[in-house]
RNA sequence: GGGCGCGUAGCUCAGUUGGUCAGAGCACCUCGUUUACACCGAGGGGGUCGCCCGUUCGAGUCGGGCCGCGCCCACCA
């Protein structure tokens, strides 16, 4: 085989080598025309390009792309597309410091706009949507680049024709087209409800975007008195400002502690407001004295409460954080004291919570209805994953899909999907069965999708909610901020008997979830791209959906539930989930800890292989701590690729047509082995059991086999290498390929010395083919005898180095005699070994003796010999 | 409070259906420049496999119970 070796093989340049070239030669270009059955597809995690990549990204998509190349060189066309999540909250933010602009949708669209040329934060300048959106465009498209360009230094086999982002047009037409689908089929309502709601970005926000943290409050033992005059009732709570708010003291129906309570009213202290007691079979006895006050709204339980107890609304917070003005004596705010109450709440009126809090808590002290000390406590308290301050519950209109009602079949597409470790399943059901309301889908920000929605305006000008004007699927995308619905002119915009444009923007989990069908472009069913359509038909349901963990509750499952919605399918067979990185103190990298590592000079420093190799060993679905040292290791082996093959190729004499010595067809048959074991792990998503096992045998073939050969590869007798010759050729071949998923650049490096065309586009090795190799003409049966022929000869060998390095000799140092004893069995099989066994261990005479246990006594040649080998 | 996962050499982790399973790499120590490789090679020390019961001829491997760690979830007043 012809074959151009270089004199000094090297790692370095190979990315950028390799990966212009792979561009130019559209290696992992998709290929629309296949059949749908040769077409493997993946709804690859589009990463949020606010901010910069870091190590964890780097480790889960390298998961991905092991089996996207794996599944490539199975002779799958793999449709495997790369999206940016641009739109959302980050961008907004990054945007409006960048550039010192504040979004304000009243302000009219100005094509000729420019930002100011020194941007002050402080004093922002107001733009309209579109331009606000713009300029979100202008600063994601320069990440998108710098993130493009990572991933393909990192060697991810994307098709780069095919990226899509979540702002684009695309995305736009598809989200608002579903969501108008949703809407005509009474998947989508719009309701004013209490909504959970951030304060400081002001804008509803999702169950799903909530976390917990743990923060310190103090708990106050507040008097209620009964209205009726005798007794008291207490009750604890750790928001004392809200009991202006509260509608009424909860107590378990079998605590008999309260029963002369349930059914009076009591007063609420400051503001002399007449409540209920009522019982919950939820309230907790062992939970302060058992008597909870309900505030419209605290928290999600009061809502609950709220909700079943049929309790009226007395709202008094703001959307800002603020307290709300009340007037005390209207109706909703009836006072037996109005006087009291409207002193008492002017002390509270336009603070922020935590300023409320301390005021009310002094008047508490004052008015003697504060009981005891206030005890400091910590407790959970929910925060949109963004935000900084706790989010709180707040009236207001949105939007909302339908899920409550789908829970069941949304646990059966559970069951139905594949997961990769299966026990994630796990969290999906939890967080499906938790779920407490439908998913809140309207958000009060700019960059993200718009709502295709106007309301008509009566004569009055109030606008006509329960009555939305509808895009038209051919209008799409829209931003009803500046496109007029159909049957109105742009002059009746607000006014009276014409329109409005609904304000909000979409979740952006309501456009994440639609990526497969964003990734496959399909387009709105009236737009007529046909080609287009055919081509979400071959790659929809996919086939993968590679994601880490901590995503299954947002991405995941909304991304199966608009799917259930949708199209009545899963929108994926199999879902691989990843773990996380963590830092070498196994804490979860995150910025604020400062502990993230951006992985762009790991790729210089180690090289893409070598980063690789360390993300490729991270179990599927097992967080793993952050560490260099094996990014030393996966250099290591490329560089022992490099050398490996630089010996197996560079002048192999001729190749004999079949493997004629026993210890090449032993050597094919455990390659054999080795290749079903990667594939079953492969197909099975444990590309990092795939990678040990090609590894171990690697590092095992060059230890013993190149060793044990070298005699026979370098012999001129064409007859005695004409078998090594060809087994180096297969060798090195199946090692190339079973690595190349792992190691790109260094595979297709060595490939390219003798092979035409990419490894990757190279047929996975095939462990039938190799047996049969193995398993040839001159086996005569005696497979399993060759197989412990290699075995006992590379113990033996092991054993003479042993000896050789107790000595302090050199390792080629002349050997005068070795006996070996062992089964007669193994020494049987070990004669078929023994001419290059010699050879190896530079032995002039080998003995054996039949024996139970393995042992091996070596006599080295006394110093200074250097007799001519036998 | 519920669920899931994990506890194996100083560190990071493999150990598929119970029977060379006590392993690998890193780190450490010793030796060695041999025509694939000093971005190297050969070798060595080091662990009662978290703890306790049980099943079994035999258990890191199965069952039960503890202890510790992590994550997810929860109606934490």
């Amino acid at each position: 085989m012809a074959s151009n070796v270089p004199e000094r093989p090297t790692l370095d340049g190979l990315e950028e080598k390799w990966s212009s070239r792979w561009e130019r030669e559209g290696v992992y270009r998709f290929d629309r025309s296949a059949p749908r059955e040769r077409i493997f597809s993946i709804d690859t995690p589009p990463p949020t390009v606010s901010g910069s990549l870091h190590v964890g990204h780097v480790f889960s998509y390298t998961h991905t792309d092991a089996v996207a190349r794996y599944r490539r060189m199975r002779g799958l066309e793999v449709f495997y597309p790369m999206g940016w999540d641009d739109n959302g909250l980050p961008t907004e933010r990054r945007v409006q410091n960048h550039f010192g602009v504040r979004c304000d949708p009243a302000v009219p669209y100005d094509p000729d706009f420019s930002p100011p040329d020194e941007p002050s934060e402080k004093d922002p300048v107001a733009i309209s949507r579109p331009n606000f959106v713009e300029l979100c465009l202008r600063l994601t498209e320069r990440d998108e680049q710098v993130f493009e360009t990572l991933w393909r230094t990192l060697g991810l086999s994307v098709d780069w024709s095919m990226t899509y982002t979540t702002i684009g047009r695309l995305a736009q037409r598809i989200s608002q087209r579903s969501f108008l689908g949703l809407l005509a089929r009474g998947g989508a309502y719009q309701l004013e409800a209490p909504t959970l709601w951030d304060v400081d970005f002001q804008t509803a926000v999702a169950q799903a975007e909530l976390e917990d943290r743990e923060r310190p409050g103090a708990m106050h033992r507040v008097r209620f008195a009964p209205a009726d005059g005798a007794g008291e009732a207490l009750i604890e709570t750790t928001r004392p400002e809200l009991i202006p708010a509260c509608v009424a003291l909860l107590a378990h129906p079998d605590d008999e502690r309260h029963t002369a309570l349930v059914g009076r009213d009591v007063l609420t202290p400051l503001f002399a407001t007449r409540v209920p007691v009522m019982t919950h079979r939820l309230v907790e006895r062992e939970k302060g004295t058992g008597l909870v006050m309900v505030c419209t709204f605290g928290d999600l339980t009061d809502v609950m409460w709220w909700r079943e107890l049929g309790l009226p609304v007395r709202s008094v917070l703001g959307p800002d954080g603020r307290l709300l003005e009340v007037a005390w004596g209207e109706p909703g705010w009836e006072s037996a004291d109005v006087q009291q109450a409207s002193a008492a709440y002017g002390e509270l009126s336009g603070r922020t919570i935590n300023q409320a809090r301390r005021r009310i808590v002094e008047l508490l002290e004052q008015s003697g209805d504060l009981v005891g000390e206030p005890e400091p406590v910590s407790r959970a308290v929910k925060f949109f994953e963004k935000g900084e301050r706790p989010v709180e519950i707040v009236t207001s209109r949105q939007w909302f899909i339908r899920t409550l009602e789908h829970r069941e079949e949304l646990l059966a597409r559970g069951r139905e999907l594949r997961w990769h470790p299966s026990h994630m399943r796990a969290r999906y059901e939890d967080w499906i069965n938790g779920l407490t309301g439908d998913w809140c889908v309207s958000r009060q920000r700019f960059f993200g999708v718009p709502f295709p929605l106007w309301y008509p305006l009566d004569d009055g000008g109030a606008v006509l909610h329960d009555q939305p004007i509808a895009a038209s699927t051919e209008q799409l995308p829209v931003d009803p901020s500046t496109d007029v619905p159909d049957g109105y002119t742009a002059a009746q915009r607000g006014q009276p008997g014409g329109f409005v444009g609904d304000p909000d923007v979409m979740d952006t989990w309501a456009t994440s979830s639609l990526t497969p069908q964003i990734a496959a472009g399909q387009p709105a069913e009236t737009a007529g791209c046909d080609e287009d359509r055919k081509l979400f038909e071959k790659v929809f349901p996919m086939d993968l959906r590679p994601q880490a963990h901590d995503i299954i509750r947002t991405w995941l499952f909304s991304t199966v539930l608009r799917s259930q919605l949708d199209y009545d399918e899963l929108p994926w067979r199999d879902a691989a989930i990843s773990g996380w990185v963590l830092d070498p103190d196994r804490k979860k990298m995150s910025k604020s800890k400062g502990n993230v590592v951006t992985p762009m000079h790991l790729l210089e420093r180690y090289g893409a292989d070598a980063v690789r190799y360390w993300a490729a060993n991270g179990r599927p679905g097992t967080d793993t701590a952050f560490d260099e040292q094996q990014m030393k290791v996966g250099r290591r082996v490329a560089v022992k690729l490099l050398n490996a093959s630089k010996f197996a190729l560079a002048d192999l004499p001729a190749a004999a047509e079949a493997l004629t010595h026993p210890l090449d067809r032993a050597l094919v048959a455990r390659l054999a082995g080795v290749v079903e074991d990667a594939t079953r792990s492969f197909e099975d998503y444990d590309y990092a059991r795939a990678l040990e096992r090609a590894e171990s045998f690697f590092w095992w073939y060059c230890d013993f086999y190149l060793e044990l050969v070298k005699g026979r590869r370098y012999d001129p007798d064409p007859s005695a290498s004409a078998s090594v010759s060809l087994a180096l050729g297969i060798s090195l071949s199946v090692f190339q390929r079973l690595l190349a998923p792992f190691l790109p650049f260094v595979c297709e490096e060595v490939w390219s010395w003798w092979r035409e065309g990419s490894v990757h586009r190279a047929p996975w090795p095939d462990f039938q083919e190799l047996s049969a190799l193995a398993s040839g003409e001159g086996a005569r049966g005696e497979g399993a005898r060759e197989r412990v022929a290699l075995e006992v000869t590379a113990e033996v060998l092991s054993e003479i180095r042993k000896a050789k390095s107790q000595a302090r000799a050199p390792m080629r140092a002349p050997v005068r005699r070795v006996l070996v004893r062992d089964t007669a069995e193994r020494l049987h099989a070990l004669e078929l070994g023994t001419g290059d066994l010699l050879l190896a261990g530079s032995i002039e005479q080998l003995e054996t003796a039949a024996e139970e246990e393995f042992a091996v006594e070596v006599e080295l040649a006394p110093n200074g010999s250097r007799e001519p080998l036998g």
